[in-house]
DNA sequence: AAACGCCATACTGGATGCAATCAGTCCACT
DNA sequence: AGTGGACTGATTGCATCCAGTATGGCGTTT
């Protein structure tokens, strides 16, 4: 899995850790609303409790893990309001940061992009789809210099990974080929250096995103024990 | 001081630490590039090393604190660039909260935002004109349902707050006039109920203000010795 | 005199152990 | 039978202790 890890720059444990569940979680191992113990993980990543509770404190900052004081620690589960907040964030974002990017989009970084859409295309492996979607979007994001802008992206793609993959499950034949499109048609403005143009199709591929997605409101669990 | 903090339901100890070092940290008491002793936290705050760590990793997530490996924490210092990234990231973000926000701001809000205007434009204090800013712009942002959007927005006011301490201290009266004018015009477009331009006259108060910090690099310090 | 390497110190990272708190269950009582 | 309350097991929160690593100063060497 790629661009999963916002910033960290240290290897001890509680980052290893922190590293380690965070892919669990976007993973699909660790659902959203599981109870998450402590000493389950230490025992699993070969460590004491205090690296794990470091890497919780860490995870929920990212809006992964929702951590209640003396009672526990639960991947976190976004309501249907709060998944398409996180899609309406990004629309403001992401193309901000493709803007960024602009300077590095390299015609080799275009070819890789056109390989990543058609490959995508051609999967009909849900797994491997998602990877494959998180790459080609990422490949797009190259502002190298930025500082919070693609740390926050990763961040809000992170949050909200479970839904995408409870979604693409369901997606029809139109909705997948309207996908597809938006990606060829932003390789090509990519191409042509139409940054405009790029920036208006990647706000609108997640506006379409969130709208699809609101038209599933199944996939959120309505009532959650313990949200708040 | 108001809306320091993000999301904290727990009131531990290590919460408590959290809260307190994000609050030195944003008064001004810890500077940028400072130092930071975990044990003389322990100690000032009455506790152990380990709360101390947590809440260091939290700050660390908020962007407020910068950790190196069996090194140290510094409090988190930014470039020019950086900080303009931050409040270009402002620009899309907080139009889009006060959008959300739009339903909440009845007559008694708007009552409130026009007297801290007023009061803002009588200040003489740079502290209180600071806080009273803060607390002008986040009396708008009263969107309560949104989930990451006010926590967002809140932590890039808060990475960006030494900044727009030392950039305030420099404003001569013409600029400080027109940031005064747009607070009153923001509040009118308000309490017509447009919008509309509400969203636009925030967001070309923040671009203003990041125009005018980019005229100032000499608040930043242009070499850091931990930067990375 | 400058540069390199070694050593002491200080601080961070992690493990273990104990106290505090919460959840779930059982029992008494209405 | 249903509700309220106390108890127990499990799990979290924190403090103390120990190991590992980086930094700064000193001495040596070229």
């Amino acid at each position: 899995m790629a661009e999963v890890t916002p910033a960290t720059r240290d290897g001890s444990a509680s980052a290893r850790i922190a590293e380690a569940v965070r892919r669990a979680i976007l993973s699909g191992e660790h659902q959203p609303g599981e109870r998450i113990v402590q000493e389950e993980l230490a025992e699993r990543y070969g460590g004491s409790r205090i690296p794990v509770r470091e890497a919780l404190r860490q995870l929920e900052s990212e809006g992964l893990v929702r951590l209640v004081a003396n009672t526990g620690a639960w991947v976190q589960s976004l309501t249907m309001a709060q998944c398409s907040e996180v899609y309406q964030t990004r629309e403001r974002l992401e193309p901000l940061l493709l803007r960024h990017s602009a300077e590095h989009l390299t015609d080799e970084v275009i070819h890789t992009l056109h390989g990543l859409a058609q490959k995508m295309e051609a999967s009909d492996d849900l797994e491997e789809f998602l990877e494959l979607d998180r790459q080609f979007h990422f490949a797009t994001y190259r502002a190298e210099g930025t500082y919070v802008l693609r740390d926050l992206v990763t961040r809000l793609w992170n949050t909200t990974q479970p839904y995408r993959r409870a979604y693409t499950g369901l997606v029809d034949q139109e909705h997948m080929r309207i996908f597809h499109d938006d990606h060829h048609m932003l390789v090509s403005a990519l191409r042509d250096g139409d940054m405009k143009l790029a920036e208006q199709i990647v706000a609108i591929h997640i506006r379409r995103t969130r709208v699809n997605l609101e038209r599933h409101p199944e996939i959120f669990p309505d009532t959650d024990p313990h949200q708040e």
